[in-house]
RNA sequence: GCACCCAUAGCUCAGCUGGAUAGAGCGCUGCCCUCCGAAGGCAGAGGCCUCAGGUUCGAAUCCUGAUGGGUGCGCCA
């Protein structure tokens, strides 16, 4: 299925061939032999380093191994020519026939194309967003819920099990504060004016709260103390906030498989259990943290505490997992939330953090890769700062001046799909300037938009067709003679189809969607390219009114194409769009 | 003070875990609609990949150290 995989594998079995023949010694190591396609077109469809990796351990020259190697690889049909070049690269020049055969797998596999098993089935954890329930969604949180899902979706694309979790902060103070917010808007409710003091959101969204708290608690809390409603109010909060946080996800696509309370942690025992398995590994221990560097801690002073030697785990320092007054620290119940993970038996995890968390990738890795006996890789992927434009300005955030941009507003502005591509085209690690007029352009210098324009074409193309009677269905396509596409531009476009498999297996290796997207615009490119030569030759026109066979291999591409885009853009979570309007 | 991330064209960014002459969009200079959507295409100019060392056949990529920017850093959540 991925081409790429294929040549490598040729090449291994010639190499091994060559050390049954004697003409290499025994012994190497091919590990390091990689297959790739050139980044100059000109020097062929593919090249090897496989003379020069092994130059050195097989104690031969890079060009002669190439040479025995260019011979060798020659006798397969496929290899219409093999040149050694520049210091061993070794150059292969394939049949067409076999970018022809790759557009006709395209479009029998349909969505499937591309989809491989990689992944082996292997039970992974994506856990993104977990915003405390304490209000909607902002921008922030908006970048880490489109990229996570993504990786969900491209993971799942090479065959791991994947689940989507979302960790509920339902356990620290923050939850109290909402409650306190919310009691004051239950007042307000009632006809009562009041003030929000420091500690507590004086946001607008939980006026309905309060509405709702008056509906059902009448006025039997209005002059009560805290302890008579606290506990109630912070449950109603709490689901009312996760209410709110779960249809700002749906305005993105996004559905979680799973939300994991960090309340059940509490009481449960799983807490306890979850130090206890430390413990049995001797990281735990009672003692007393240096103070913090360069920040002047006035109220200081050392005190006795249990703490998790995570530094054993490749941490900077140990840290507290107990308070000296006995309560747990924020990170105990993280720890236990991973031991979670782990027992639940997943084969990977990967967290999607802000960038306001890098400071707790250490801890976490430590803790994890303890509680797995190192056998649980968890990888954790930062997503930098996103800052957006509007009219060329900064719109700056900031909850005391009520400019707090939510995830809705952005969708509002811009639409969930174009939102979703625009996060997405850029690595995870860099800092994103989203430029929301910009986003809104139609025109090349919007990506979502160029890609879509190429499947829309490809689609304003197909009904063309239709109309003038020539049948466009998979069926039909598919029996296309691909043998005519043969001219150097409809090659190449082939050969960007062909490279889909390996594309999305290298972004599925490194956790990085982003790479689709990139790739999903050069297809675009490729195809916006074809479809204009068809302007001065006749037979790069995809409707070639002179020969049918010639269309319905044009169209054969074409359609290759689109479902390429059709599934590039899934895994991105965009629509892909059969018409502009 | 410490940790993590970043530094590539005037601007915004890619660069397939070490490969050949470092790519794309915008902007700039030109060209291309009697034609399946010009909402596009083609071409040109533009680079000491922040700097200095190191590793090797080979470095934008890996290591060390600077410099500049970002994000964090107690028993907070």
């Amino acid at each position: 299925m991925n081409l790429f995989t294929d040549i490598h594998t040729l090449v291994i079995d010639s190499l091994t061939t060559l050390v049954a023949e004697g003409v290499l010694p025994e012994g190497l190591d091919f590990a390091n032999v990689a297959v790739e396609p050139p980044r100059d077109a000109a020097h062929g469809d593919m090249a090897t380093n496989a003379a020069m990796v092994l130059a050195k351990p097989a104690k031969m020259k890079p060009r002669d191994i190439a040479t025995a190697l260019a011979a060798k690889l020659s006798d397969d049909a496929r290899v219409i020519g093999a040149e050694v070049a520049g210091p061993g690269f070794l150059n292969l020049r394939l049949d067409n026939s076999v970018w022809q055969d790759v557009l006709g797998q395209a479009l029998a596999a349909g969505a499937k194309f591309g989809r491989s098993d990689v992944g082996a089935g292997k039970r992974v954890n994506v856990e993104y967003v977990s915003a405390n329930p304490t209000g909607p969604l902002h921008v922030g949180h908006t970048r880490g819920a489109v990229f996570g899902d993504a990786l969900a979706s491209l993971l799942d694309f090479v065959g791991y099990d994947v689940t989507r979790e979302y960790y509920i902060n339902d356990g620290g103070a923050q939850v109290d504060v909402l409650a306190r917010s919310c009691y004051l808007r239950y007042l307000e409710a009632h006809g009562q004016t009041v003030e929000f003091p420091d500690g507590t959101y004086p946001a607008d969204y939980l006026k309905p709260v309060g509405e709702a708290l008056k509906e059902k608690y009448g006025d039997q809390f209005v002059d009560q103390p805290e302890e008579a409603w606290l506990a109630e109010f912070r449950l109603f909060g709490i689901e009312a906030m996760m209410d709110l946080i779960r249809e700002d996800l749906a305005l993105l696509n996004i559905e979680m498989d799973h939300f994991f309370s960090e309340k059940s942690l509490y009481g449960t025992g799983k807490i306890e259990d979850a130090l206890k398995r430390l413990d049995g590994k001797g990281l735990i221990y009672r003692g007393v943290l240096e103070p913090p560097k360069g920040k002047k801690p006035d109220d200081w002073e050392p005190r006795e505490q249990t703490l998790f030697k995570s530094t054993d785990h490749g941490d900077d320092v140990d840290r507290a997992v107990q308070k000296s007054d006995g309560a747990w620290t924020y990170f105990a119940p993280d720890i236990a939330y991973h031991n979670d993970k782990v027992e639940r038996g997943f084969d990977a995890l990967i967290n999607i953090f802000g960038a306001d968390h890098g400071g707790y990738v250490k801890r976490m890795k430590a803790a994890v890769s303890a509680l797995s006996d190192g056998e649980v890789p968890l990888d954790i992927k930062l997503c930098q700062l996103v800052k957006l434009f509007k009219n060329g300005e900064e719109f700056k955030m900031s909850k005391r001046a009520g400019t707090f941009v939510t995830l809705r507003d952005v969708v509002d502005a811009v639409g969930a799909d174009v939102t979703r591509f625009m996060l997405l085209t850029r690595k995870n690690d860099q800092g994103f300037d989203f430029d929301l007029d910009k986003a809104l352009e139609q025109s090349k210098d919007n990506p979502v938009f160029y890609v879509q324009y190429a499947n829309a074409r490809i689609h304003s193309t197909l009904r063309k067709a239709t109309e003038q009677g020539i049948a466009v269905d998979v069926d039909t396509l598919s029996a296309a003679d691909l043998t005519l596409l043969s001219d150097e531009a409809q090659i190449s476009v082939a050969r960007k189809v062909a490279e889909w498999p390996r594309q999305v297996e290298i972004a599925a290796r490194t956790n990085e969607p982003h790479r689709v997207a990139f790739f999903l615009y050069d297809l675009a490119s490729e195809l916006h390219g074809l479809y204009h030569l068809g302007k001065s030759s006749e037979n790069l026109r995809f409707v070639n009114e002179s020969s049918q066979s010639a269309t319905h291999a044009n169209l054969a591409l074409a359609r290759a194409v689109s479902v390429v885009i059709s599934a590039g853009l899934g895994i991105l979570g965009v629509k892909p769009a059969e018409e502009m309007r």
